[in-house]
RNA sequence: GCGCCCGUAGCUCAGUAGGAUAGAGCACAGGAUUCCUAAUCCUGGGGCCACAGGUUCGAAUCCUGUCGGGCGCACCA
């Protein structure tokens, strides 16, 4: 340890002049990759499971840049289904209603109320012009109104986790032929063909019937079945057009791509990887991940949540009352697979069981280090290049050691972190990096030699200072990372 | 029936290129406040890492099987 004690001390001088970029990497070599997540359907405003896919992909992009890689953070807006159709004949619903007429909205109808607003702003912009007209007429235009309201909608709800993302349309990509393109690439390839397929084993359904149609030789990449690409009525299926999008970021130069699902979604991932190992001809790479369910409740009471009846808290709503940056450090304190907890209550108390406060505690601290420096030692001029110049050579009790230990693990954890793809672990991290600092901070309380700030001895005050900043630097790397900014002091 | 995920302390969970006596928080028992914010720190008890085999010098980690839980299973998205 004393062998080693000047190059662990050389190392806070590493991370002081690095600052934020602590850590940085270069395994991604700027290679272009694409992280896509929410892609939720736009029949309505984001609710708090979206937010879990929503923060971890995120987070996810953000560790891949400080990686080195060259990332793009995608929404794939899925405006070409039956469920828009749906969204349409709900939304019209409300167009009737802005005219004063009753309405009754059926089962399976989308019954928010959010749609209100959707039906009196069309009534606005066309009058009465769809009051007599046929379905055939008005369901293109009221489809893509009311999921362009939807769209819009969904781009608050995520601007409010700070959440900026490329969006693609299924609906233009089908209408740009994509789907044809794909399909004719695929079969060139080799890996369609026309066969009928086995029922499918235990519950089958009653509608059944064997039937020729075009299938995606999924098999010969790993997937239990093959998969058909074409609907009875010739249109093609969900299927299809998600693997003309993945041949579309294809041709965008991605050979490296995230996609981030929900855990219901889990039946899908076999196939996905199949195809994209078709379209790039095993040169590319797609990882997956799922996310667990979010069981939100509040002082131990499950919130209870009804899709049925459109009432369902939001997103919005969620984050109004405790804010962007708890949201966002909640999603990432578990692993994306194992479900999780969110207690309205809990993360906006001062608790020992609010995870939150822990790391902005030891980052107060520190701030409130300097401040109080600047308090009590007006003599001591401290910046950044007197800390620079510290001499570092003066750290060496034990916890200081311990502690500068901690911060250097930072680029492994970024790299092995980015490699696994699970940016959870940079909570994990961050906490072992707060408790480090917590340890070291407290052997003060009991001897005041090992304070951070000594009376009287400015060079030790300055190198230990010197190493506050280190791990303050620490953290506020991290914490970009997870979106999530760090307290200057705690209210 | 098949596929995927999970099973680690009383509770909630980390532990991921296989590596030393398996870690944290909560809870429980005790201790620290003439102090740089105690929203903190220290000490202690508490584990057949679901079970059984296998690979290995070495397995919570890799392989096989069993049990238990979750999710999914044409022409929805």
């Amino acid at each position: 340890m004393t062998l080693n004690k000047d190059f662990w001390a050389s190392q806070v001088g590493a991370i002081l002049s690095q600052g934020r970029d602590y850590g940085n990497s270069t395994i991604g070599a700027n290679a272009k990759i694409n992280v896509e997540y929410v892609s939720a359907n736009p029949t309505g405003p984001l609710h708090i499971a979206h937010a879990r896919g929503a923060v971890i992909g995120d987070a996810l992009a953000n560790l891949l840049a400080k990686a080195g890689y060259d990332v793009t953070k995608e929404y794939y807006i899925n405006d070409a289904g039956s469920q828009i159709d749906t969204l349409a004949r709900s939304s019209y619903l409300r167009y009737r209603e802005a005219f004063g007429e009753e309405i009754t909205i059926p089962e399976g109808f989308y019954p928010g109320d959010y749609l209100v607003a959707v039906g009196e702003n069309l009534k606005a912009r066309d009058g009465d012009k769809w009051m007599n007209a046929e379905e055939a007429d008005w369901l293109p235009v009221v489809r893509d109104f009311a999921s362009d309201a939807m769209v819009v909608k969904i781009k608050e709800d995520l601007a409010q986790l700070d959440i900026v993302q490329t969006f693609s349309s299924e609906k233009a990509l089908v209408k740009s032929g994509a789907v044809e393109r794909a399909f004719k690439m695929m079969d060139e390839k080799g890996v369609m063909y026309r066969g009928v397929l086995e029922p499918p084993k235990g519950k089958a359904p009653e509608d059944w019937e064997p039937r020729e149609q075009w299938l995606f030789k999924a098999t010969d990449f790993g997937d239990d079945v093959d998969r058909p690409v074409q609907k009875s009525d010739g249109s093609w299926t969900y299927f299809a057009n998600d693997v003309a999008y993945h041949f579309d970021k294809h041709e965008r130069g991605f050979v490296e791509m995230v996609d981030i699902f929900g855990v219901d979604h889990g039946g899908y991932v076999k196939r996905m990887k199949a195809a994209v190992q078709a379209i790039t001809s095993v040169e590319g790479s797609l990882d997956i991940l799922l996310c667990n369910l979010v069981k939100l409740s509040r002082g131990g009471e499950q919130v209870k949540m009804s899709k049925r009846s459109g009432n369902f808290i939001t997103l919005r709503e969620v984050v109004e009352e405790v804010g962007k940056d708890i949201v966002r450090f909640l999603m990432l304190t578990r692993k994306p697979d194992a479900p999780l907890d969110f207690d309205l209550d809990l993360v906006i108390q001062s608790s020992p069981d609010n995870p939150v406060w822990y790391l902005h505690y030891a980052n107060a601290r520190i701030e409130a280090l300097f401040k109080m420096t600047r308090d009590l030692l007006p003599d001591l001029e401290i910046n950044d290049k007197d800390l620079l110049g510290a001499d570092l050579g003066l750290l060496g009790e034990s916890e200081e050691l311990n502690l500068i230990k901690q911060l250097t693990a930072w680029p492994r954890v970024v790299e092995s972190s980015a490699k696994a793809r699970e940016p959870h672990r940079i909570a994990f991290y961050l906490n072992d990096v707060s408790a480090a600092f917590q340890r070291w901070y407290s052997t003060g309380n009991k001897n005041a030699a090992l304070r951070v700030v000594v009376q009287g001895d400015k060079d030790l005050t300055t190198a230990r200072l010197a190493l506050a900043k280190a791990t303050a630097h620490v953290i506020a790397s991290g914490l970009a990372i997870m979106g999530v900014e760090p307290l200057k002091e705690m209210r």
